[in-house]
DNA sequence: ACAACAAAGGTGTATACACACTTATTTCAT
DNA sequence: ATGAAATAAGTGTGTATACACCTTTGTTGT
């Protein structure tokens, strides 16, 4: 009987679980700094979405975040508990619109210094393995 | 009033943000060819793990897949509900080591195909962007 | 005007993920 | 030999993620 274990050493050079891992360990990188302000990383993501779009549809967010819209949706409603989001008005009764409430803009801006330390510092990782 | 507007343009280029959507979209395109054999993702890297390395201790898995501990915990958890692995022996009392079950070696050998179809599809994408 | 279709969202369900805390076992210094 | 420290793992809790399915609202052709 002849194993097919040498066709299985290509799932090494996994792309999905290279990018799952790359993500897993970046993510660690920067909760571990915005943990202190009880902010999750695509907490983080939403706000300063919303801080720099204004008032945004649950799918449009989704859509610029790569995240389901399902998930948008949920993950909205955390923040909106929290008081950092609430719904803006809209034309269309169909459409979910989120902004930045005070509280938001709040905790944006006391977490942003946190986040570019961790920014800065992968930069200069990355500048570091090109030399 | 001094809008700090300007200042969070920098969280555009956020690499977690980056690492996260990555890791979305592609895990979107290797899903959808694994979900006919009932396989997520991740439950696909640790088969073809342990299929490469044998019985291997929770730890062990947790870290070369870069996954928190307990999260390797539970996933193994459904995936031996599933039959697809199963506890292995070790001398330590304390360590939980999981290898493959016949029916773990069939699922994996079933849904490769799907996986190296997009491993591929994604390796001449690269390449194509290289050119 | 209105029926068919399209668009936008929410809910049910299940896995993924991880931090804080706890339990069980082994190792090690004395 | 034994108690402290270290190691390995599990549990509680809560957010993250997404697919399948359903509801509501708007659009469009006739």
């Amino acid at each position: 009987m002849k194993s097919s274990l040498p066709e299985f050493f290509e799932t090494k050079d996994c792309y999905c679980l290279d990018a799952r891992r790359r993500a897993r360990a970046i993510t660690r990188l920067y909760e571990e700094k915005l943990r202190p302000y009880g902010l999750r990383a695509t907490q983080f993501s939403v706000l300063a979405t919303l801080k720099l779009k204004g008032p945004t549809p649950v799918s449009e967010l989704a859509e610029f975040l790569v995240l389901e819209r399902t998930t948008m949706t949920r993950g909205a409603a955390v923040m909106e508990k929290r008081g950092w989001i609430e719904p803006a008005e809209t034309d269309d009764a169909r459409v979910r619109a989120w902004q930045l409430t005070e509280s938001g803009r709040k905790k944006l801006k006391e977490a942003f210094p946190a986040w570019k330390e961790v920014q800065e510092s992968l930069k200069d990782a990355a500048n570091n393995s090109q030399i």
